[in-house]
DNA sequence: AATGAATGAGATTTCATTCAT
DNA sequence: GATGAATGAAATCTCATTCAT
């Protein structure tokens, strides 16, 4: 049941939004009543900061795996782009939540999520470093602004991606991964992406 | 007045969320009454509508200034990812609002911005397909996805980029860009990029 | 475990209120569960109507037991006043939920405890009736006031009186039987309080 | 319409007590809507807050108005007594709030009110110290008994006494008075008290 | 004898909005 | 132009109570 709410609550808070969606909401869309929430939920706040750290919790592991791995940074970085992509389909909705709603969270509770959301982007800025002190990238490169340029695409691919749509998620996270590899111009001798 | 009113407005809405920012709070930080307020606003959703409308016809006026510019199209991609980024010094806030309030919008005001929205994307896709088809970018390259990468990675920094902090607007608008271009990887040959 | 349930509820009772005291409360005071409070009264109310009837009915007991003996009136009334007040010790808080929660009893339980309660009152009014016939007590006095006066010193003892604190119970009972009687006005020949 | 919700709601505090009275109730009552209610006070609470205090406050003004006259101990004694009991037919209700319902203020409300109630006690008290230094009371009394005694008296009579009744206020002055200066004890040679 | 899940009724509070002045 | 009073609809949350197990 606690379960059962949780569904029902991101998939609301995903269409209409953390604030507009009410208990009465969550309670009707499965057919429950009010105290029921608040039987498994102390709070609609708890709600959601419960949503919050399973979803990037759940990412990190996942994440971390991958960086792990003993593949090159190149992989690596293909790897995450691979996991946050094809993870729109079966956590499209928690994701979009995840990234809208943190406001609605406590003081207190945003810190905790923005510590564990800061480590995610962190990993990604360790393999621009790794693959630079590799060699693998090029020497000048901010491993920071180019973690938040591979997240931004990433994330911002949850507002319009269609996984069921022409495209595969793999084939996005290899369109992707080859333009933040190689970027978009054409040049002579330039080798095929991967 | 309304100008006062919609400045405040902008920056509560800023910090605290459209639903959440109550007409007492915009009434209260420019010291007036709730009932000013509704002389120059029919209601809370109107107001959003006037700061939604206002930034994105602003900014569509600018980018196609760029697109009819006579360049490049690696300059014109340059060029767009520019005014975005150095817009943050000024707009910062009025975008965040643009970026994540528009959920709050009535179904046919959503409408009209989502038609700009994607007059927006349109164009830098445009850019792309002009750059393939005059061979300076890449022939097989997706436009469509190019320009959602493009927007998503220049949107993010709207969350993170602190314009008078230690890397200026133009700095990362040419990080950004160069990223776009020509990619992380080091390759023999491959030649400074812009 | 009633009588279990039945403590807890009168310290709860006394601390927070009987309106603002819940189940959950009770339930959690003693490591049970809600059910189990149902599984020995029918209803809150019902809790507080046992509190109250088995308080007044001790109470009036005892009351009886000293108005039946041989005794002067003045010796009755020092035992009544000795009684209610070295009561506190053990009695205190059910003392106060008594004398604060009889509100919140049904409009007929509230009859019935009235009724003990005036009987308690009415049995003070025949001491002081029979010490004015017996010529013990002044001849005009109007008995009901007295009763009353009596019974709103040694009530509201209840709320400040440290039974463990520096006065002894059976040294306040003999400071109010002094003053009730023979006041406080100092005079010729006053003979000391016994 | 403060002032009439004010009224409204120490009426229905009186009958139904604090938690039982709605705010729904107190707005019927006038004929008014919650909203309105809300309009003037922050919450339930602070409602209750300021009745507690205006009550105190014009009490403990009258109190040291008649402690500052330069009239006897027993005067005073008696005018204190007096004013409380004349005081139940026009401030009976807000009486009985102030005496029962203290307990659902905030602890820091209570603290404010408790620290007022407190002086009040203490002016009683020392009308009896003096009373005892001006050999106009008996020399051994504890004076601080002395005015728990005098208090629970009289506040008592909050609880009882119809002001319309048989008896009239100045009378019950008298009687609980002369019960308090003179006991009821009959002693030959006894002068009448007052 | 005890419990955990569920509920329904209702309580406090919030807030966008209206309107007479 | 501006305001203060008032409202009504709704939102979050509480809690006594029931009941199957």
């Amino acid at each position: 049941m606690k379960e059962k709410i949780t569904e029902a609550s991101i998939s609301l808070f995903e269409q209409k939004g953390f604030s507009t969606t009410t208990i009465q909401d969550i309670a009707d869309s499965i057919g429950a009543t009010k105290g029921t929430f608040y039987y498994y939920f102390k709070s609609k706040e708890q709600l959601l900061k419960e949503i919050h750290l399973e979803y990037i919790i759940d990412l990190l592991k996942r994440q971390e795996a991958i960086v792990n791995d003993s593949t090159s940074n190149k992989e690596k970085l293909h790897a995450v782009i691979e996991m946050l992509i094809s993870d729109i389909r079966k956590n499209g909705p928690r994701g979009r939540v995840f990234f809208r709603e943190i406001r609605h969270l406590a003081e207190e509770n945003i810190r905790i999520i923005k510590k564990e959301r800061d480590r995610y982007r962190l990993n990604i800025e360790s393999i621009i470093r790794s693959g630079i002190a590799a060699g693998e990238f090029k020497p000048n490169l901010r491993s920071d602004m180019v973690a938040f340029a591979v997240l931004g695409m990433a994330n911002y691919s949850y507002n319009w991606f269609q996984p069921d749509g022409e495209v595969e998620p793999s084939e996005l996270a290899a369109i992707y991964t080859s333009l933040v590899l190689g970027g978009i111009v054409k040049e002579n001798g330039t080798p095929e992406n991967h």
